[in-house]
RNA sequence: GCGGGUGUAGCUCAGUUGGUUAGAGUAUCGGCCUGUCACGCCGAGGGUCGCGGGUUCGAGUCCCGUCACUCGCGCCA
């Protein structure tokens, strides 16, 4: 017999009725009634039901032990009477009757229950993440993602791509997001950067011929957390030759929509072929943002034009002095109260905008001070237009154009959520395409890469030498799902003299372009093809799979907001003698910053200790 | 860097207008219990009310500061 055992604790049932069985697992939960005790053991497989009485010796044993306590239980599988059948359990038909135990591995008093839904702080749960991931949701959150890696994995092979690695130890470059340095012992005072993206090495895999790379990558950036955003990360990264930004689109669709359809349990995707393709600036337009929720219906207008001259003072003025005017629908509001519409002024106010206006209706009545200004002729005029009802609100955002459209996306966001408009059910894909090239830079007063530098601008070096910079739009794209960037993309410029061109426009010379990217830049002259490729984000997709709020909650060991590992102690303090061997010295301010902490951190684990002592 | 939220027993939370000894559930420990599957019943231990100031006869509660966690803004090509 194998010394732990013979089935998993998902394996037994009525078949297995007289057999002779060893399992082994951790208690999940134990029920004591006297002469009778009930142990669930629990591995990853599922869950048996084991039963001692007072002729078993293991029911002293077993009725001493702590959960989560690891047992190896010998005994024998019996049938359970219809009427203690559990119809939630898999192995509810059976049960194990424990002829002996053995105790791997005692648990001491625990700081989470693992048999529990009961939510605890996210703290407690990352600084014991192994005893977190022991609970059902996560640990299917977990299998899930392995899941859907492998799935990734096997469909870009069935499309000809070939799965390389690329360094992770690489070269810091200027522009991007601020790089994870590691200091060189062999070579003072420099630095490698892990990598943000394998952006450059892919293109390099192209140059080199191999056609059609990815890779799940591991991915670095130094910035400050969101709910979708650690600092650590991964990305399907794939990158193909002589591509067409349609070739790209046409390759990851089926990737995407076939894993997402694989694993949403039932909800509906956007089939393969028919992501809509919204350009940039409609995006920017109709929901005011560059990653629009599909789901939500509400869609904004520029109503600009109704306000060049108004009773409403305010939006003719911001109207007449270049500002815009932009409508977000509250359909059928007709019965909300006015608090309603004031307090999400209020809320837009406390988000920091400059505040959002209002117009109510009921039964074709305008109410509100936008409407009584303007007139009920000029609103039932821009009602029309809108194709609005009788009964329709409508919320109004004005101000700069960037302003007003960032306030309107937030606006209209909030109304979909507090009015229920948000489809559920579904994953809405779109490709977000056509972004612009540059933009001009408000702060530095002058013209800059808005996006990716080593985009291909379209129209190509016609372009960039006869039009506005301002309106060359780049094969630049994003792959947007229910309101989250899932990916971004791009055919690259492979030509070094557009490339320098597109630099010059952003006021750099040659010479700094040389500086920066000559790895690329050389490679560029040696022979490169077309290519193009984009890397979306496997966190957030296995965090949309998931249904979960946040991305730590699909990440096995996930870094805290503060980009801690609470059970490691990363980021930790190093030895003297491993900073000189990397010839770094700190700062007296560094060196402050470590004696505050070591204090705290001493402090902290004398007092764990003597909880644990039991003093 | 800025703003919001949270912080009371190991954990989840309650705690009235500022007023006696800060409570409940759960976990832990002890006792009882032969059909439970969130088993049940009885009992016990367990508190720097995040921390530091202040106001007050009196602060978990009010004020100021600070720390931690979290959400958002900035940032993230």
């Amino acid at each position: 017999m194998h010394a732990y055992r013979t089935h998993t604790c998902a394996a037994l049932n009525q078949s297995d009725v007289g057999q002779s069985v060893r399992l082994s697992g951790w208690v999940h939960n134990k029920r004591d009634h006297g002469g009778v005790l009930f142990v669930d053991l629990r591995d990853h497989y599922g869950m048996t039901q084991i039963v001692a009485d007072s002729d078993s010796p293991a029911l002293p044993v077993l009725e001493k032990l702590k959960l989560e306590s690891v047992v190896t239980i010998d005994g024998d599988v019996k049938a359970r009477a219809p009427e203690v059948v559990n119809p939630n359990l898999p192995t509810g038909e059976i049960e194990v009757f424990a002829r002996e135990v053995t105790i791997q591995s005692r648990a001491e008093e625990l700081p989470l229950i693992v048999n529990s839904a009961e939510d605890y702080p996210e703290e407690t749960r990352l600084k014991y993440r192994f005893v977190d991931l022991r609970r059902e949701r996560v640990h299917n959150n977990i299998v899930l993602r392995s899941q859907v890696i492998s799935s990734l994995r096997q469909r870009m092979i069935a499309q000809g791509f070939n799965e390389f690695q690329t360094p992770i130890l690489g070269a810091s470059s200027p522009e991007g997001a601020r790089d994870y340095l590691v200091p060189s012992r062999l070579h003072p005072g420099r630095f490698y950067a892990l990598p943000q993206a394998p952006q450059m090495f892919k293109q390099l895999l192209m140059v080199a011929g191999f056609d059609r790379y990815f890779q799940i990558a591991p991915c670095f950036r130094d910035e400050d957390l969101r709910a979708d955003r650690s600092p650590e990360f991964y990305q399907l990264d794939f990158e193909m030759s002589f591509v067409t930004q349609e070739d790209v689109f046409q390759a990851i669709e089926p990737v995407l929509a076939g894993v997402f359809e694989e694993f949403s349990g039932g909800k509906t995707v956007t089939p393969a072929g028919e992501f809509p393709r919204i350009p940039y600036k409609e995006a920017m337009l109709k929901y005011g943002s560059d990653k629009p929720d599909l789901r939500n219906p509400i869609e904004i207008s520029d109503v600009s034009h109704h306000f060049t001259s108004s009773g409403f003072g305010i939006f003719e003025k911001i109207v007449g002095g270049g500002g815009v005017v932009r409508a977000i629908p509250a359909p059928n509001t007709a019965e909300k109260s006015r608090k309603f519409f004031d307090e999400m002024n209020d809320w837009s106010k406390k988000e920091g905008f400059a505040g959002l206006g209002y117009v109510t209706r009921k039964g074709g009545e305008f109410g509100g001070p936008i409407a009584k200004n303007h007139g009920p002729e000029n609103m039932a005029k821009l009602y029309e237009e809108l194709g609005l009802g009788e009964n329709d609100g409508l919320f109004f955002a004005a101000g700069k154009e960037k302003d007003a459209a960032k306030l309107a996306g937030a606006a209209r966001t909030r109304t979909g959520e507090i009015l229920e408009l948000i489809e559920e059910n579904c994953f809405k894909f779109c490709w977000i395409v056509d972004f612009p090239m540059f933009e001009y830079d408000e702060d530095l007063k002058k013209v800059d890469f808005s996006h990716n530098p080593f985009s291909m601008p379209q129209g190509e070096m016609d372009a960039l030498e006869n039009s506005d910079p301002l309106d060359i739009l780049a094969w630049q794209y994003d792959i947007v799902c229910n309101g989250y960037e899932l990916s971004s993309g791009a055919i690259r410029n492979h030509r070094p003299d557009i490339m320098y061109k597109a630099f010059e426009i952003a006021g750099y010379t040659q010479e700094d372009v040389d500086a920066n990217f000559s790895g690329m830049i050389e490679a560029f002259k040696l022979g490169a093809p077309p290519h193009g490729g984009s890397a979306p984000g496997i966190d957030r997709i296995v965090m949309l799979l998931a249904d979960e709020p946040n991305i730590r909650e699909v990440i096995a060991f996930p870094l805290n907001q503060r980009a801690q590992d609470l059970m490691m102690g990363a980021p930790s303090m190093v030895s003297a003698r491993q900073l000189r061997d990397v010839h770094i010295r700190l700062s007296g301010e560094a060196v402050e910053a470590q004696k505050e902490a070591s204090t705290a951190e001493k402090t902290d684990m004398n007092s764990n200790a003597a909880e644990r002592d039991g003093e």
